[in-house]
DNA sequence: CTCCAATATGCCTCGGCGGTTATATGCACG
DNA sequence: CGTGCATATAACCGCCGAGGCATATTGGAG
């Protein structure tokens, strides 16, 4: 049940969005979750749990670990839902921009999240 | 400054989302908002409150309207937040079998969008 | 079968959020 | 100046979410 709101509030969390950050990189086991994101082991379950349901994240199991991986396609529901608006931060940068530069691409500079 | 928790949180909330809609034809005064989205004037004023201090909300005071217009800059974080993660399902699409011929940028190519 | 490691789940508490009602503030107008 | 409209704020309350601790569950090893 990944609708639009259990997606938005899912990733409202910080340590959330840390861990979707976390799994952008590799997919991860529990266990180095909690190791890297410094939260005791149920919290870390408790917000994978959140990620589940919301669609985020799926799990492969593998002998005891449980290995969890980014499902990318509520991020794609994102990416819809704020696709009106970049028309509208397009335009207002190209009234900006009108005046300084001709710089059209002020878009993915950024290869790492710290988030 | 608005951090991006506020962000996120500010737009966990479909209520919120609605507003943002509204305000994404047209800035609109609180009272048209109330109108529109069908909650109490008090809670509307609450969560245009929580809107402004994430930054996605200006207010411009005309006698004793007050009207509100979306700001593209938070827009635009939530958008740079987006991009590695768009790598990532685009490569999944590509998985898929799609055949997108990006070079090495798939970054905003500028999808425009119809209305 | 028993024990252990990895993970999930239940209960409890607490702080924050969203809603309502009542009230304050600010601005225009007679 | 007082009245009325538009909006914000305060005070209060019910609820949900996040964290901690203890415990259940599951799969593997011996």
């Amino acid at each position: 049940m990944s609708d639009d709101t259990s997606l938005w509030s899912a990733l409202a969390d910080p340590h959330r969005r840390s861990i979707v950050a976390l799994l952008l990189e590799r997919p991860r086991s529990v266990g180095e979750i909690v190791e890297e994101c410094g939260l005791s082991q149920p919290s870390t379950s408790k917000h994978l749990k959140v990620l589940r349901e919301a669609g985020l994240v799926r799990v492969r199991q593998d002998a005891q670990r449980r290995v969890y991986a980014l499902d990318p396609a509520p991020i794609a529901a994102l990416d819809a839902w704020l696709a009106p608006y970049r028309k509208l931060w397009n335009r207002s940068l190209d009234a900006l921009g009108r005046r300084l530069d001709e710089t059209s691409d002020t878009s993915t500079e950024d290869p790492s999240p710290k988030d």
